[in-house]
RNA sequence: GGGAAAGUGGCGGAAUUGGUAGACGCGCAGGUCUCAGAAGCCUGUUACUUCACUGUAGUGGGGGUUCGAUUCCCCCCUUUCCCACCA
């Protein structure tokens, strides 16, 4: 019978369903395990690089029940946003069917993957009994004083009178009507994640699973930097402005001082400025700019005609607005050091302020201001402070912590800690998302809704218009309510939440996934979790993962759950890219059935252009999306899952190749055929029976090893060195049919976590009982790895000349003794002076010669 | 501008601690089967050299440590990713 996937893969997708085989009793007994894939959007269309991430968490989840864990993997959908909302007004769907049909889709598609999850925890966040504590948990940060109204700018489109998020603002325009974007500012919801800035950044320490690079991401994102916030004094003000700097100890060099244009003094300090106008209007300028393009504008600024005194110097100086100062950090004002900070020399080479030097290389002297063609910002031991007052010839470190003192005994300043890390903004003015459970009384001003109203229900019938802002504010219905403080006559937040915050705390939702009485059952929550391991794409790295972190932490803080951390284990997959075609004049992809290949080269099958291939991303703009579908259909669902693990190590970037695939089922067609012949045979000899039992038990060591490491590929790779062996064995005939039985069993033990369908079917044809999947992972024999006989290699001068063969455990003195007695050796020294012999234990012999 | 990761055959990639570089797979070549093709199976496949045995070079470039370096150290080049005027 030939191997057709077709004819089994069905059948046991149905046979684990109808078994429930993946579905958990959170309240038995046994050595948890919970898994679990970043929850998708359900956008309808998954194709094989989406596959990789789940097929990828099904392998794994295979492997650890194998090894008899209580392994939990549950999945869910990030059900609510803008894509749904888009596809209303294009299309007249409603988000909501949009969003479920999507969904059942997807369910489909993980299904004919193979892959098992726990549907009886499915949650949507979309879904009243999920969002419904969304809300309960923003009250609670509310009263927690977490949660805050301030005016942040929203992009704003002028012609459609609506929001845009920022993927829908393309070049400074409107996606949709090419309208140039303008600021406006807007009262929105903030959660003051900043509180937590500390927390978040000490907390990565703890995080020994974590990749390296991501934990680097959310440090940087953070940004903690200590420093000290010093006060000049302003007599044009009559009061002083307060700066931060992370070098106090360069303070004696600060010539002049640099405000944000937004900085509020500045309107006082320019009031009888003879150039006021330009200068306001310059500054209009420069607020109506992106940080880009702020950046590329160079480095810009104004005078203000008035001056500050530097507390250690006592001398007056000039005070500066400049672009290239930011309101957002610290004060919005800075002291400018341009002999140690980069940025200030620019200016001060721009405007011709003064540079004074107050560092020096411990190994050099100090150089000439004039002669400075970039500042000397070394800030460790090797530097030292010169013409410093009190801290000249101090190490910075020290110099450091010297004036810091002195800064607080004066009591013009203190030591700070600064983040860069900004609050979280989470009103979205959309209409697919979770309602903000807030109500705006003329009396009693904001009031939140009462816990025992939730869920505040979004109303389903809606306009969809894509024009004139949230479709939820123009639902009178849905806006006019009562105050629940006066019970007079009030209105509705109409923002929804950022999806973020949906996805912040889901993974706690699983584990009581139907609970109407409590956001989480704490119990089982401190059973279950944290996360054991956590899947997902790194585009994640930082928003996702440091909300999540942060919402545990207030859930912590509440006694809600009894850990910081939500993810113990972080694994960030590739993404799996193709070859697309494009035009290289106009740059436009085409499509692949317009390519006609001329030479081994691509050109356009109409025009006969040449076209250029170039690997990117999945996409359907690039015509290169490989949708799983007909692949299964050709090659059925194990050929996909083994050929995704194989392709490359599953943390990098993976290039699709359709060639490649043939090589994934060419393997299992041979594990088929051999099973159908092993189950077959009877009898054999004995000649090589130890030689496929060692290679097996050399097989298990590895695959275990590699599964706990990640590396599928050369666990995979190992499985068809396996397969080769017992093909190999099979048809010398010389191995007794009992011996490649168990041979092939262990293959297909190991080879299921990969290739679910194909190993459970021949485990069957076997004449085993229950399911592959329940059978107990296979264990190692040490004693059954070791070789009877070492290959010795033999060097000379580091160069390999030869091997000898010697009795396992190796001797040294027999070793040596073949190697000596090795006539090919004997040659290669042969007239030349022995300087040494050295030996390294079971591996080689290296005899090193002079002349 | 700052930070991180990575450079190995025609391609994807492999190489526990420094110890036979190129496992495994794709592709390619030859063979087998076939009226023919597809699929399968077998053999070969780093380059140069040789009919072959063999030999020489070889893991981005240059240097170092070592009996021995893809692996460790220093310098340089290239690519990719992230953050981007964060004081």
């Amino acid at each position: 019978m030939p191997y057709e996937p077709k004819l089994i893969e069905e059948k046991w997708q149905h046979a684990w369903a109808d078994a429930k085989v993946a579905e958990v009793d959170v309240n038995a007994p046994g050595e948890k395990f919970y898994m679990l894939n970043m929850f998708p959007y359900p956008s309808g269309d998954l194709h094989v690089g989406h596959g990789r991430n789940y097929i990828l968490g099904d392998a794994l989840y295979r492997y650890f029940r194998m090894q008899g864990k209580a392994a939990l993997n549950p999945m869910g959908w990030d059900a609510f946003g803008l894509p749904a909302e888009n596809a209303a007004i294009k299309r007249g769907i409603h988000p909501r069917q949009w969003t479920v049909s999507n969904i059942e889709r997807e369910k489909k598609q993980f299904l004919r993957w193979g892959i098992l999850y726990d549907w009886s925890k499915e949650l949507a966040s979309c879904d009243p009994g999920y969002y419904r504590w969304n809300q309960w948990l923003f009250l609670k940060l509310y009263e927690r004083g977490l949660a805050y109204r301030a005016k942040a700018p929203v992009n704003w489109c002028p012609s459609d009178q609506t929001v845009l998020a920022n993927e829908q603002v393309v070049d400074g325009r409107c996606e949709r009507c090419s309208t140039v974007v303008v600021q406006r500012d807007l009262e929105q919801w903030f959660l003051k994640i900043t509180d937590y800035a500390d927390r978040l950044d000490a907390g990565l320490d703890t995080l020994e699973h974590w990749p390296e690079k991501v934990k680097l991401m959310q440090r940087n994102w953070i940004g903690r930097s200590v420093g000290a916030d010093v006060e000049f004094t302003v007599d044009a003000l009559g009061k002083a402005i307060r700066i931060f700097t992370t070098r106090p100890d360069t303070i004696f060099g600060a010539t002049f001082m640099v405000l944000a244009p937004e900085h509020p003094d500045v309107v006082t300090l320019l009031t009888d400025h003879p150039d006021r106008a330009e200068i306001e209007q310059w500054i209009a300028g420069v607020r109506n700019q992106s940080n880009l393009e702020r950046q590329e504008a160079g480095k810009e600024g104004r005078f203000t005609g008035k001056t500050a005194t530097n507390p250690f110097t006592n001398e007056p100086i000039p005070i500066w607005l400049g672009n290239f100062v930011l309101m957002q950090y610290g004060t919005g004002a800075i002291m400018a050091v341009p002999g140690h900070d980069q940025r200030d020399f620019e200016f001060a080479k721009q405007y011709d302020l003064p540079i004074r030097i107050v560092v020096r290389s411990s190994y050099a002297d100090a150089p000439s201001a004039a002669d400075l063609t970039e500042a000397f910002a070394v800030k460790d031991e090797s530097a030292v402070a010169v013409d410093s007052g009190l801290i000249s010839e101090l190490p910075t470190p020290q110099a450091i912590d010297r004036i810091i003192e002195e800064i607080e005994r004066l009591g013009i300043g203190k030591k700070m800690v600064r983040y860069r890390l900004r609050d979280w903004l989470i009103s979205r003015q959309r209409y697919w998302g979770t309602p903000i459970p807030m109500i705006y009384c003329e009396r009693d001003g904001i009031v939140p809704v009462p816990e025992s109203q939730l869920p505040v229900e979004l109303p389903l019938d809606v306009p969809f218009t894509g024009r004139e802002g949230n479709p939820l504010a123009k639902d009178e219905r849905f806006v006019n309510t009562t105050c629940p403080r006066c019970g007079g006559a009030a209105r509705r937040e109409t923002d929804t939440m950022d999806t973020f915050v949906d996805s912040s705390w889901y993974y706690a939702r699983f584990i009581s996934a139907h609970d109407d009485t409590r956001i989480v059952d704490t119990a089982l929550a401190n059973r279950w979790l944290p996360v054991d391991q956590y899947i997902g794409g790194i585009e994640h790295a930082i928003l996702h993962l440091l909300y999540a972190r942060f919402i545990c932490r207030t859930l912590y803080d509440m006694g809600l759950v009894s850990f910081e951390e939500p993810f113990t284990r972080l694994f960030n997959q590739g993404m799996i890219t193709k070859e697309g075609y494009r035009d290289a004049e106009v740059g436009t992809w085409v499509a692949i059935a317009d390519v006609k290949w001329v030479d081994g080269n691509p050109v356009h099958k109409d025009t006969g252009k040449a076209l250029l291939a170039e690997t990117s991303k999945m996409s359907k703009s690039h015509f290169n999306v490989v949708p799983p579908d007909e692949l299964i259909d050709r090659y059925g669902a194990d050929t996909e899952r083994v050929y995704t693990l194989f392709i490359a190590p599953p943390e990098k970037e993976a290039a699709w190749s359709d060639d490649g695939v043939v090589g994934a089922y060419r393997f299992l067609g041979r594990v088929w055929h051999m099973g159908e012949q092993i189950l077959a045979m009877s009898g054999g000899g004995v000649g090589r029976g130890a030689v496929v039992t060692r290679k097996t038990h050399q097989t298990i060591e590895a695959v275990t090893r590699r599964f706990d490491r990640f590396e599928f590929n050369t666990a995979i790779s190992g499985l068809m060195e396996l397969s080769n062996a017992i093909g190999e064995a099979l048809s010398s005939g010389d191995v007794d049919a009992a011996t490649l039985r168990d041979s092939y069993t262990t293959l297909l033990k190991l080879l299921h976590p990969f290739a679910p369908h194909i190993t459970e079917e021949l485990w069957m044809m076997l004449g085993n009982e229950g399911f592959i999947l329940t059978s107990p992972w296979p264990k190692a024999d040490p004693a059954l790895m070791v070789e009877d006989v070492v290959t010795i290699v033999v060097q000379v001068n580091g160069k390999l000349r030869g091997q000898v063969e010697v009795p396992n455990p190796p001797e040294k003195d027999v070793v040596l003794a073949a190697v000596r007695a090795n006539e090919k050796v004997r040659q290669w020294i042969a007239g030349k002076e022995l300087v040494k012999e050295v030996y390294v234990p079971g591996k080689l012999v290296n005899i090193v010669v002079k002349g």
